[in-house]
DNA sequence: GCCGTTTTCGGCCCGACTGTTTTCAGTCG
């Protein structure tokens, strides 16, 4: 069993845990040791099965969690799992997913109304049934139907970093197969789409065959959705991702990479163009339509240039434009990963990270990295014990101290500054000065009205140490949706007074959205992209932000920290402090 | 449950909001 799998094992039974009300110091253990394994670089359960192993080694780990590792490796599962289950149906972990209810909340509903799934809860809140349970009442029956609807709509869709890593997994599994020549995943996950509903991976070459039953066979295949000659379709995984496998024939594997990717829109669009030319596309190759002659479909780029296109990147195959840019051959160079210098929103045990600036500076150093800023939270943010002015002077004397002492790269003193609700910084100014980079971001009170959220925002940028305004829209993929605010303003005045948008590349933020951002390009908006990681490991997803940039048609010089560090240094500051005061 | 000892048990990030109550439990971040 994968660390991934053990984790999520632990997660569920910790909910469970929680709606039972059991101990919560037992279920934040749980939580932790789901962490730990599910960040720990080796299989744990090989440290489990080896007798000359102690899976006690790792942080985190005791005597009981042990014993419960120990089981899972040997039966799939463990008691107290069981248990939880025999009292709650797993259907009731869905519904902790709901906003607004939690595990209190869960219980008293199980318990009084029979209350086990989404319908179940719905029905309950139409029935104006909630209210009658203690401590619940009308205005929170509107709230939870409000959530069931958005939950709704993000079920089925997955994470672009979770679509990423099943793939790679399958992949590399396919390509050690004998007479498999090509393995490509298509469709919303190759153009990087930030939510994917099922992935689908093409093979080609004479073992081809062999991909499908190895997935069909897969001991991670759930259910067999559907096994043909050509195609199976499978439900994979704890998660049951839907994973299509097809099987190509070499001469048809640029046409099926360009049918399978889509979109539905820009293919619409290309075969309409091809039949002007008196020709038809279809996944199997381009042919000319009189005498049904292949004249494309090995390669993928061959066909966008039998057709007049320049070959298109994945990444902009939405129909908005693209098409267009391609015929005139104005396709943008889009921003790729190796133009990347410097990660420049992370943080640090000294606040809510898992790492010292030291191991994340080494972490960063091995990427090939030419810089960092270290921007942990400001004081608002209590529950991550945020600096206040007088720990964020101390650790901007400490940053220039230690840069001179010498690190493995240039770290720049930054900060994450919560903006308040009425638009203010979380820290005063003359604190504020004495960092490199301050970053501005919303933690709290999404509910405003749009106005006044607006406000907000338009409100922080009048904060002369602010540079980056980060994670601007708030949204949480799959959990929460943007909160309202004009960003058209909010956009116009970061281009006028040079504040930068933050590409939060966190797989469940990435964050501004890709149309946003190319909403912002048109005005003059410079960007940054950055991980806010909280550990070493999360460094590595600066790949999904620099992909979501690409979504927004960004090139390298639209993003700031693909300057050097020099450059980089003097563009924080473009003006000196006291200019920027008096320019406004 | 884990951890770190002051070595055998006490501490474990906590403040604020919401909707409900009539003083606060539950939820969220």
């Amino acid at each position: 069993m994968e660390n991934r799998e053990i984790a999520q094992m632990l997660h569920e039974t910790a909910d469970l845990m929680e709606v039972a009300a059991q101990d919560g110091f037992r279920i934040r253990s749980y939580r932790n040791a789901a962490a730990v394994i599910a960040t720990h670089p080796e299989r744990v359960q090989d440290i489990v099965l080896n007798p000359e192993r102690k899976v006690t080694d790792i942080p985190g780990i005791g005597k009981g969690l042990a014993a419960v590792l120990a089981e899972i490796a040997h039966r799939g599962s463990f008691e107290r799992r069981d248990e939880m289950l025999a009292k709650y149906p797993a259907s009731a972990l869905e519904l902790l997913k709901i906003q607004g209810l939690g595990p209190k909340s869960i219980a008293l509903l199980y318990e009084h109304h029979g209350v086990k799934t989404v319908d179940d809860l719905e029905r309950i809140c139409r029935e104006q049934k909630l209210r009658v349970l203690p401590r619940m009442g009308a205005k929170l029956e509107e709230k939870v139907l409000r959530s069931i609807e958005s939950y709704r709509k993000s079920a089925g869709r997955y994470l672009l970093s979770f679509g990423r890593r099943t793939a790679d997994e399958l992949m590399a599994e396919f390509k050690s197969l004998p007479g498999i020549d090509g393995v490509e995943a298509a469709g919303s996950l190759r153009r990087g789409r930030e939510t994917i509903g099922d992935l689908d991976i093409l093979v080609t070459g004479p073992g081809a065959g062999a991909a499908l039953a190895h997935i069909v066979g897969h001991p991670k295949t759930q259910e067999v959705l559907g096994r043909g000659e050509n195609k199976a379709s499978v439900s994979f995984g704890l998660e049951r991702l839907q994973v299509d496998v097809r099987a190509l024939p070499h001469e048809s594997f640029g046409a099926a990479m360009q049918y399978f990717t889509g979109s539905k829109e820009h293919n619409v669009v290309v075969r309409t163009n091809a039949l002007k030319r008196g020709l038809t596309l279809n996944e199997y190759g381009l042919f000319t339509v009189d005498t049904n002659e292949r004249v494309a479909g090995a390669d993928e780029r061959e066909v966008y240039q039998r057709l007049g296109y320049a070959w298109i990147p994945p990444e902009l195959r939405e129909n908005s434009g693209e098409l267009e840019a391609a015929e005139q051959g104005t396709l943008p160079k889009l921003i790729e990963l190796a133009d990347v210098r410097g990660d420049i929103h992370m943080h640090t045990t000294e606040t809510d990270g898992k790492a010292t600036l030291r191991e994340m500076a080494a972490a960063a150093a091995t990427l090939g990295y030419e810089y960092i800023a270290i921007t942990d939270h400001s004081k608002a943010l209590a529950m991550a014990n945020g600096l206040d002015e007088e720990r964020v002077v101390a650790f901007a004397r400490q940053v220039r101290d230690l840069n001179r002492e010498g690190l493995p790269l240039r770290v720049f003193s930054g900060l994450e500054c919560d903006i308040l609700r009425d638009g203010r910084m979380d820290i005063s100014e003359d604190a504020l000065a004495e960092l490199d980079l301050v970053i501005g971001s919303v933690h709290s009170y999404f509910n405003l009205e749009s106005s006044e959220m607006t406000d907000r925002l338009m409100g922080a940028m009048e904060c002369p140490s602010l540079r980056i305004l980060g994670h601007v829209t708030g949204r949480l993929l799959l959990q929460r949706e943007s909160y309202p605010f004009d960003f058209e303003r909010v956009a116009s005045l970061a281009a006028a007074k040079n504040v930068w948008f933050e590409i939060n590349a966190s797989p469940e933020r990435l964050d501004l959205p890709s149309h946003l951002i190319r909403s912002a390009k048109r005005k003059g908006c410079k960007f940054t992209i950055a991980t806010d990681a909280h550990r070493p490991g999360h460094l590595s997803n600066m790949q999904y932000g620099v992909t979501t940039a690409r979504r927004g048609w960004l090139e390298a010089g639209d993003v700031m920290n693909t300057r050097g560090a020099q450059e980089f240094a003097a563009a924080l500051r473009p003006l000196g402090p006291s200019s920027i005061a008096s320019s406004l």
